[in-house]
Parts: C-alpha cells; structure tokens; sequence
DNA sequence: GCCGTACTACGATGCCTATCGTACGAGTCG
DNA sequence: CGACTCGTACGATAGGCATCGTAGTACGGC
C-alpha cells in the first residue's frame, strides 16, 4: 500500500511503517538542509525531483541528505526515468505521530518569519 | 523574566528566548537519553534535580547531556544549594513553537506504549 | 549505438558528539 | 575544621556525520 508500482525498475530501501522512530525523525529534523528540503515538500505537495531542489551544497551532500530522510521514515522515494522523485510520508507520519509534523513545519514557518524577516 | 533571582550564587548561561534555534532544540530531542529526561520533566512537573535521574550513563555524561539541554532552551537549570535543580522552559517553547513541545511528548509517549509494550 | 543528464558509490577529511575516568570546586552537615 | 555529596572541568577516545571530489551506473533521446 505505501509503495505504489515504481515506474522504473530499480528500487529503494523505505522503512515500514512500524520501524519508523521518533528520535530518527527529529535527527533528520534538526539538519537545515533537511528541515528546507521537508518544508518545500510540504509546500509544493508532492512528488518533486532532487535536482528541482536547489541547496547550497554539491549533488553528493544532496544525495546523503535525501537518504536520511528516507531512512527515518519522512520521505518516500520513487524512481521516474532518470529523476528521482521525492515525496513526504505524510500518511505514516501523521499515523506515528498526529500533528508532530504540522508542529515542526509551523514552527520552522514562523522561524522563518521571525529570522529572516522577509 | 525568564530568569528568576537564584538561591545560590553561582550562575548558569541560559540562551534568551530569541537565540532559541528550532534545530537545536530538535536536535536536542533526537538523543534518547536527553528525550527521556524531558519526558520525565514533562510529566513531574518542574523543578527536578539532576541526581534524580538514574540514567545509564556516568555523571559526566549526564552533566553533558544537561548541558545540551539548557543551551538549546529547552530546560532552565538553576543551583539550590548543591543541587541543581531543572525545569522545563514550557512558557519559552510554547510561545515560539505553539504546540511543538506537546506534540513531540505525546509522540515519545505513544512510541513508548508501541515499542515497550507495558 | 552514443551522448548527455540524473543520481550514486566510494574514499577522504575535518568537525561534532556521546561516552568515560579522574581530579576538582561548591555547599551542607557533623 | 573535616568529611561527604553533588555536580563540573578537562582530557581522551571512538564513532558519527556533513561535506567534498571523482569515478561510475541507469535511463532517455538522438
């Protein structure tokens, strides 16, 4: 059910949804490129590819990054073609643990407010 | 405000409520140990001191994980006598994270009951 | 079949950190 | 004062991790 038929053949490793830990989702959390990656998730829906994601680091850094985040249980990563696309596990996340994420990205939100002005 | 007049002379740093970063204080909450210690916080109130915790770690640690704590503003330790005692930093959590907080403690509560089963 | 694009794998590096042990300072109580 | 308790400071250590660069694999289009 969480892993639709991928479109290409290669397949990625996702934590089931009972091996999901709340320590491993903070941790994955608490990185700055991480919490923007998440917040853009959340923002623009769904299924975004990595290299629309434009971090200040190089494609290595992003790839790890990306890995953490599927490692912990917050993303869901589907092969399309060449692209990787990315989407948040919103399903389990909410099921593991209601409004911890909605908390996380409404903070990080009004943080943002708060630091960068703009 | 925040800090209140000490019973003992010696004096902690404390980060105001400002310089209260959303990935420190995530961070902070991905160590289990230090997860552990809020959650007891949490449900005993305030104002436990250090020696109350019987982690499984040696006193340095536990001084080092304390420390991390109060620097990311999650807790506010205070010496009395020579006990110092801690407290969860509720008032300055809740204002800059609405809802934050709670949502990671009832998600620590209910992994606790998923994983432990008592 | 070949090339370009998207992403990965692997090794290296430097920093951060969780942990310990021991030695020390601060405070309380006899 | 002296002893004891609580917690700290400091050094050491080992592991983790964010970052990079380069070389390589998978896929789609020409």
């Amino acid at each position: 059910m969480t892993t639709a038929a991928p479109t290409s053949s290669r397949d990625l490793p996702h934590p089931e949804r009972t091996e999901i830990r709340l320590e491993a989702v903070l941790h994955a959390l608490s990185d700055p490129m991480r919490l923007l990656v998440v917040r853009e998730l959340a923002a623009d829906g769904d299924e975004l590819s990595c290299s629309h994601f434009d971090l200040p680091v190089t494609k290595s850094t992003t790839t790890h990054h990306f890995r953490v985040l599927r490692e912990a249980g917050v993303i869901r990563q589907v092969y399309r073609g060449t692209a990787k696309m990315n989407g948040l596990r919103r399903d389990a996340l909410d099921d593991l643990f209601p409004g911890l994420l909605d908390s996380v990205l409404a903070a990080a939100a009004r943080q943002a407010v708060r630091l960068g002005g703009s």
